[in-house]
RNA sequence: GGUCCCAUAGCUCAGCUGGAUAGAGCAACAGAUUUCUAAUCUGUAGGUCAUAGGUUCGAAUCCUAUUGGGAUCACCA
């Protein structure tokens, strides 16, 4: 609605004789409980026009109602000029804009953005904080793109380490040839069944060298088991035929397992990066960090910056023996991704515990004089907590992904057979049914939330199908197809409905606001902004139709609108849903 | 100890770059279905926006301090 901002513009110069930006003019939606669509705040405009608020508002409304023809009238109240529009502009709105085809499709912007998300490790299958992880990486790829980038989803495959040794050893040694065709057992819960079952011998032996009189860190040090695992890891370095063979096929059967979970979860990625050939990159940034006199070497050899200008501490890149450390490997990745790409921006979807390496990482790029560094972003998202406290996977106090999504659909099942809908259906309908429900009902409830809030779920409560879920969402979608089956939509009969009723109104202004959602959510990196939006869009729909009746409207003219509206309606909740990644059934 | 994040109704959360009497959902209570799907709609009740200052015509929003919760600070990523 610029129109109405350059139109208060020429009003402000012409009674007040003061040129104003349009950037410093804001307009904000007109409460429910007042007459209008859009409101001025005058208090700002008062020091140039010298009146009170009340007074500005009124000049400015009657200079809008004679200069504008969209406006059909205006009321001031306490200092707010709100505005009321034309219902033959926001017919035409739905008509030309919210209706055709590329209504809220951005033009390319010609920025390139990389996505990284999910990177797991492949030690353990994946737990309720990955999914959140996934969810959030899916989203914002998906509304990066409704805003006109070019996307690439990457995931960062933490493939190799002492902890995938441990997998390793315990399989190795209790396995006993086991695989998951043998077992049934999906392979990420096959290897991590060996993970938890390592930590247990592990802690085993600790006990026992306690008993003997070592202190719990001699204890931890000299355990055989962690011993072993130390010495597979280096076998695996020095690449070593059997340690090799063994991490390639345990690998794989991790892959094959989140390969389904993915799946499920609906996700996906155009580029895996695998940190078993990324691990040794970085050294040549450090040696160029050297160079240019941004690092310094200490007496014992190791390489490190001085960042306490910055208000941050002294941070080690390179150890003594000039082995690698966790901030080395990513400068490195980070170098690699831009080569490959060459990218504008590059966001990094991982916890908020990682918030300070994020940022000394971001720092040390900017200092090596890398331009790309600036297009940087940590997505730093909020733990998901249980009641219990945090999830630890080596204690085994997780909520399982695979579990959870098959619970979610055990819920949904029970839910809308209760309902008594699908009697009618398929076998295979009600699955794809009671996923699509379950599913939308776990997403809405992750992705609903602001990234950076901490979470907390409670597995024993279930999680909503009614009242602002992802569910209510979906019922609308389906309402809305069951009253466009019905009927053959008349083409001709258009735009020739001259008034209209308040839900109309809301309906159409709310729908109309979906652009500048995606614009919103796109820059702050959030589907939680376009989950509250669908859900605003929802609540309008079902209030209209609650109010107005499509099929039996008044006449003919008047139900081609309303059905208009309803497509249009279905649209943007169908839209803002694929946003979230949340699919929206025909019937349910 | 340093740094960062969070604190809004009994519970879970909105509240955009400062704007009107702080909004939803759940739970509680009262209603609505001969009419397009009641996973819906309408209403009642529920608030010291953690606390104290400051900036401003105006603060849940910005600044400072305090309290509480969480994370992190040299080899797990």
């Amino acid at each position: 609605m610029d129109f109405i901002i350059e139109a208060t513009v020429k009003a402000v110069k012409a009674l007040y004789q003061t040129d104003l930006n349009a950037a410093d003019l804001s307009l904000q939606p007109t409460r429910k409980e007042f007459e209008g669509q859009t409101t001025i705040v005058t208090f700002p405009l008062t020091k140039f026009s010298r009146k009170s608020p009340e007074q500005t508002g009124t000049e400015i409304g009657e200079f809008l109602k004679n200069e504008v023809k969209e406006i059909s009238g205006f009321n001031v109240i306490k200092g707010f000029l709100n505005i009321s529009l034309t219902d033959a502009f926001w017919i035409d709105k739905l008509y030309t804009e919210i209706l055709p085809d590329n209504f809220a499709v951005s033009k390319p912007n010609g920025k390139k953005v990389m996505v990284e998300y999910s990177s797991p490790n492949t030690n353990k299958p994946l737990h309720l904080g990955h999914v959140r992880n996934n969810l959030l990486g899916y989203s914002v790829a998906e509304i990066l793109k409704a805003a006109g980038y070019e996307v690439i989803k990457a995931n960062l495959v933490n493939d190799r380490g002492i902890h995938i040794c441990k997998s390793m050893l315990a399989w190795q040694k209790f396995g006993d040839g086991e695989t998951p065709e043998s077992t049934g057992e999906k392979g990420d819960h096959l290897v991590g069944k060996y993970y938890v079952l390592f930590d247990k011998e592990y802690k085993k032996q600790i006990e026992e060298l306690r008993s003997f009189g070592q202190t719990e860190e001699e204890a931890k040090k000299n355990a055989p088991m962690i011993k072993e695992a130390q010495e597979m890891l280096q076998k695996w370095e020095t690449g070593n035929d059997e340690v090799i063979s063994l991490w390639k096929t345990m690998n794989l059967w991790v892959y094959d397992g989140f390969g389904k979970t993915y799946k499920a979860l609906g996700v996906d990625f155009d580029k895996f990066y695998y940190e078993s050939d990324t691990y040794l990159l970085g050294k040549d940034i450090v040696d160029e960090g050297l160079e240019k006199g941004v690092f310094f070497k200490k007496e014992d050899g190791s390489v490190w910056i001085d960042l306490t200008a910055d208000g941050l501490d002294e941070k080690l890149v390179l150890l003594a023996d000039s082995t690698s450390v966790y901030m080395t490997q990513d400068l490195g990745t980070a170098q690699l991704k831009y080569n490959d790409f060459h990218m504008n921006e590059s966001i990094y979807v991982v916890g908020n515990e990682q918030d300070y390496h994020f940022k000394v990482l971001f720092l040390i790029l900017q200092k090596l004089g890398k331009q790309w560094a600036t297009g940087l972003y940590h997505l730093s998202y909020g733990m998901v907590d249980l009641p219990s406290g945090k999830m630890k996977s080596r204690e085994g106090t997780v909520v399982d992904a695979d579990d959870l999504i098959n619970e979610m659909e055990q819920t949904a099942k029970e839910q809308t057979e209760a309902l008594g809908k699908v009697e009618e259906y398929s076998e295979e309908e009600k699955q794809q049914l009671f996923h699509t429900i379950g599913m939308g009902a776990l997403k809405y409830f992750l992705l609903k939330v602001d990234p950076k809030k901490r979470l907390l779920f409670d597995p024993n409560e279930s999680v909503d199908f009614q009242g602002h879920t992802g569910p209510f969402i979906q019922y609308t979608h389906a309402r809305i197809r069951s009253v466009l089956s019905r009927v053959e939509l008349n083409a001709t009969l258009k735009n020739e409905i001259t008034s209209l009723y308040a839900e109309e109104r809301d309906l159409i202004l709310a729908l109309s606001q979906f652009p500048e959602t995606i614009a919103l959510a796109a820059v702050g990196h959030s589907p939680a902004i376009i989950a509250n939006y669908v859900y605003e869009v929802a609540k309008s729909f079902n209030k209209f139709y609650h109010e107005k009746s499509i099929l039996q409207a008044e006449d003919e003219v008047t139900k081609q609108f309303r059905l208009q509206l309803s497509v249009a309606s279905a649209k943007v909740i169908n839209k803002s849903m694929k946003l979230l990644g949340i699919e929206v059934p025909e019937r349910m």
